[in-house]
DNA sequence: CGTACCGTTGAGGTGAGTCAAAGTAAGTGG
DNA sequence: CCACTTACTTTGACTCACCTCAACGGTACG
């Protein structure tokens, strides 16, 4: 909402009435279950949303960051929350109370449009994510959740590779990926080995990450590694 | 849209301007890679959303029936479409030009908001479903499909057991499921042999229902069968 | 210095995919 | 109306990715 031309007036009210929140490592941005209370958009740092499944396991959905948009669902729909969004670093929020948004889609339906766009396109894009990653193996959807890490916030070392921390730990990476801990720590044994990426802890190093994921993407052209499907 | 409260005069507007499209099994209503020209409505009738995968193959995305809204994102993202609609049965469609919707988002703020609210919750129903599913054996992802068409379109018979003609061919079913064929051959002949559903190439009847989908209801209360996730 | 949790590794089992072949339904042309 | 083609469906045999269970090393914290 921020990158997009609006027109001076509008982008004042959106200014006077944004509300920004900080959030330390672990906090509750929202909570499951909550009514929604107004749109929330990620200006810096990590959160993740999860929920809570049948069997009292946390379940993670996805990882928001910088620019994306979060809580909208409930917001519109006039349900409650059905994910927990927790910071899991520090984070900078800005927060639209449902009024100023109310307020804004009734005055002015040029924001309406725009929110109808953003919303739209957000949700196109994940779900082009969602269903290239299905039923991949694990080997690839990490890959991806890897390069996804990158491009977040990757650091270019002088020689090419990348460095990244990532901000979750394996649990949360398997949960992501609809995996289990023993399998991505499988997944990351073998890239290791082969030298495609080396792990420490948390903090990763892709010596070459155009190798990395021309794995990925060769597959996915020549439909090659994709099981499943008719 | 329709069985909302709607002001008179924007109801008149809408009803004004809205074209009735009818179409035949295997019209295709919208392809993939156009651009959206408007939102469609489903009145009656059965569609099918698919789209062409890298290796050239069909790969069904969800079956759409009567109340449900189709094309708002590309429309809104003003993005081409991604999915191909094709008609499974005869089919009418409510058909809103996009001109329409501008109009009537520009000039009622209401609209808007019914507009916004519909489509989250759309998204809301499917998203859990397509959550829940997520990695659950082929077998109940099956049964969860037997039970969604019984909803749609089951006839009950006289001893507490339904009929239903399942509008799509194995081979389509086997992909909304993101499975292959013969595992869905193989869930139907599991489900028969235990008698708690008796097929007929497309003719379903599930002499009891209930025991039918206690099957997927336990399992997801108990957790039990809920392979992966943490 | 345990207790607790995370992460990794090994052994073993299994759901479902692949391949191949036979059976069935459906449409076409003589 | 029947042979013929074509496509859909089912079955069996085999394989493999990934889950499960279990054990062990590392790090943190009381």
């Amino acid at each position: 909402m921020r990158e997009v031309p609006f027109r001076t007036a509008d982008a004042a009210i959106l200014e006077q009435s944004t509300l920004v929140r900080n959030f330390e490592r672990g906090d509750k941005i929202f909570s499951e279950g909550e009514a929604a209370a107004g749109l929330y958009c990620v200006r810096s740092g990590v959160a993740l949303l999860s929920y809570r499944d049948a069997f009292r396991a946390d379940k993670a959905v996805r990882m928001v960051g910088s620019g994306d948009l979060v809580g909208s669902r409930s917001l519109f729909a006039e349900e409650p929350h059905i994910t927990t969004a927790e910071a899991l670093t520090a984070c900078h929020f800005c927060f639209f109370p449902k009024t100023t948004i109310v307020r804004l889609t009734d005055s002015y339906p040029l924001f309406s449009r725009l929110l109808f766009r953003k919303l739209a396109r957000d949700r196109g894009s994940r779900n082009a994510l969602f269903i290239r990653e299905q039923h991949l193996p694990v080997r690839f959807r990490f890959i991806h959740f890897l390069r996804m890490m990158q491009k977040r916030d990757g650091i270019t070392n002088g020689d090419g590779g990348v460095c990244v921390k990532l901000p979750i730990m394996r649990r949360q990476i398997a949960s992501l990926l609809s995996a289990r801990p023993e399998s991505v720590a499988r997944a990351i044994t073998e890239l290791e080995r082969e030298g495609l990426a080396l792990f420490d802890g948390r903090n990763v190093t892709i010596p070459d990450p155009g190798a990395l994921y021309r794995i990925v993407d060769d597959a996915a052209q020549r439909g090659g590694h994709e099981r499943h499907y008719s």
